[in-house]
DNA sequence: GTTAGCACTCATATTAATTGAGTGCTAACG
DNA sequence: CGTTAGCACTCAATTAATATGAGTGCTAAC
């Protein structure tokens, strides 16, 4: 049952102008507002017809109406229009990324922090997932007399570090002569990789410092676990209180609390990446405490190997159109980004 | 002019009262409340009593009394009374902090957590502040064709890495030899310590790879300068939710927005840091967006050398005395683990 | 000095009345 | 036949009127 010309307008006007207010809309406001040359009584007409197909509801008798889950589909589906970014914002994010490359969490963090300052929606970002994380580089660096700092570069180039304590540490020149013996052995390895008898020739090449070999590996294998771990980054979520759907104190306590859950959130993030922008509306989601919410996520790549997403959180009347350019222009200036540094 | 004991006791439960009822306690309550073993009528003379020495205030004639800011200040002073921390607090503190006491940022960031937690109020913790950042250790290490990873550990302990993004970078045999000349130069010394003489040294002996020199000291002065910026982090912001006092979703606003500038934290932060644990009652800050407030801030210090603060934020009824120990009890604690993992 | 008793105050809760935005239906119109 | 004016009807939200009750201060008696 296709909607005719005039339904698709009266719809898109509710749904736009209910994006706006938050208000439900009646048929006299309709005709008033959106010069759509009808009477109001006809847009009552079709706004019963509308209502019979699903597209929106009242919330009571005698009020105006409001947009379903159904109605909001067919809009970000059909009706919505992108703008692309401003001048000013490609450059800001650009230069965000640019000056925050290298440090892959602060990148989060800060992505996390523009979605949320550009789109007024709480934001979250998942870091880049790779299944198997390699090592590509191991070096100590000297600390004190009981502790050596372990740096691990991993193939995502992704930079970690944490101090191992001995009971006294080599000095400069022989930490030098183990980094190199750690790298002969341990480069190109997952964790998994690890076998007996690298274990062994480690022993082994260590030498009178083979006392060493276990703390080592096993803070390597935690810095590896850990990095193996998606993590979650938020930003912004205080944005939500600016939203009447939240005046009730309790509803917004309760998208901070689901925020806050690491496994919500994973739950969230878990769903298929097939698309590239994908809007969860209302009901779709089935998690009890985001009831209500809409979830609009990108799903990106980095190097064909490591992926993740950046995704924002509303109330189903958000504005879909303005959050889905934010994300499309994020996606598109990663990818810039990261060719431009790492082809140049 | 001193009160006496009945006049004492009867501030005494409205403190207790209000600070858990949040609601004006009348006469004939605390008669029958708190067994003082007077009669309603006797109770509103002193009342009245105390309400002229400004320890009390009526919201309005016909209401009952509520602490004012000078009530609070005689409570937290002489009747309040601290609770030493459970054993099952301690220890879940102690373990926190021996898993994150390497990782400065770590710890700070799971301190605030955890004050947050134990006290349900929002918690800040600003980081280890040293006037001027000593170099203790610089260390290349090799990361691809076009760039190189510099480590820098601080005389605080604190390990910071940023790229080094390079025409093409030397081989790891170099590197190693570039660190070692860098560190005869460069170990323990300020940014400002270094001068001419340093860099032209540099230049000499980086031979062929002077072409390193001045991006490696950019990167360098990079990293201590962001080092010397004092960093604050918030925990459980979403705390102040739970209170009937912001239950007004525009207040609720306003704390969240004064927590997150940094400017007004460090308002917060910056106030004498002669006392060990300091409170400032409601009235007595005087920012703005944070009347109504009250302050809980330690102050804890880290070899002699590097100071920063631990606080928390609620509502002025809040619960002091739980507060206070919750803050000596991290304070002990750091000291304890400090001198264990340091000393030991 | 303490307390019972009473008149008084005033925020809050309760109820009632009013308003107005919105609907659905019907009948007339081009 | 599709469109529209008109009208009766609904019901959340606002406003006004009223009642309630927790609390006070004061006075007079114990």
């Amino acid at each position: 049952m296709l909607l005719n010309d005039r339904k698709y307008r009266i719809l898109e006007a509710i749904i736009n102008d209910y994006i706006q207010t938050a208000e439900p809309i009646g048929s006299r406001t309709i005709a008033k507002k959106y010069g759509l040359g009808i009477s109001s009584a006809t847009i009552r007409n079709e706004m019963s017809d509308l209502e019979d197909m699903g597209f929106i509801l009242q919330p009571h008798t005698s009020a105006g109406r409001v947009p379903s889950d159904k109605g909001y589909r067919l809009y970000v589906d059909s009706m919505m229009r992108q703008r692309p970014l401003t001048e000013e914002e490609t450059l800001f994010l650009q230069r965000m990324m640019i000056n925050n490359f290298n440090q892959i969490e602060y990148m989060m963090q800060e992505t996390a922090k523009a979605v949320a300052l550009l789109t007024n929606y709480p934001a979250f970002v998942s870091e880049p997932y790779i299944k198997k994380t390699k090592i590509r580089h191991v070096q100590f660096v000297p600390l004190d007399e009981k502790s050596v700092l372990l740096v691990l570069v991993t193939d995502a180039k992704a930079v970690k570090n944490q101090t191992v304590s001995l009971p006294n540490a080599p000095d400069f020149e022989t930490l030098t002569k183990l980094s190199r013996v750690l790298n002969q052995n341990l480069e190109g390895q997952t964790v998994h990789d690890i076998t007996r008898e690298t274990v062994d020739a480690l022993f082994s090449q260590f030498g009178k410092h083979a006392y060493m070999v276990m703390p080592v590996l096993g803070v390597i294998a935690d810095l590896i676990q850990a990095e193996d771990d998606v993590r979650i980054i938020t930003s912004g979520v205080k944005n939500i209180l600016a939203f009447p759907e939240f005046s009730d104190i309790s509803k917004a306590k309760a998208i901070f609390q689901a925020l806050e859950e690491r496994e919500m959130l994973i739950t969230i993030l878990g769903q298929e990446q097939s698309e590239r922008i994908q809007i969860i509306i209302g009901e779709e989601n089935n998690l009890e405490p985001l009831r209500g919410c809409s979830i609009i996520k990108a799903n990106y790549s980095f190097d064909n190997q490591s992926t993740g997403c950046i995704g924002v959180i509303g109330p189903t009347r958000m504005d879909y159109a303005q959050a889905v350019s934010v994300l499309e222009g994020i996606l598109i200036n990663i990818t810039a980004v990261i060719e431009a540094l790492s082809g140049g």
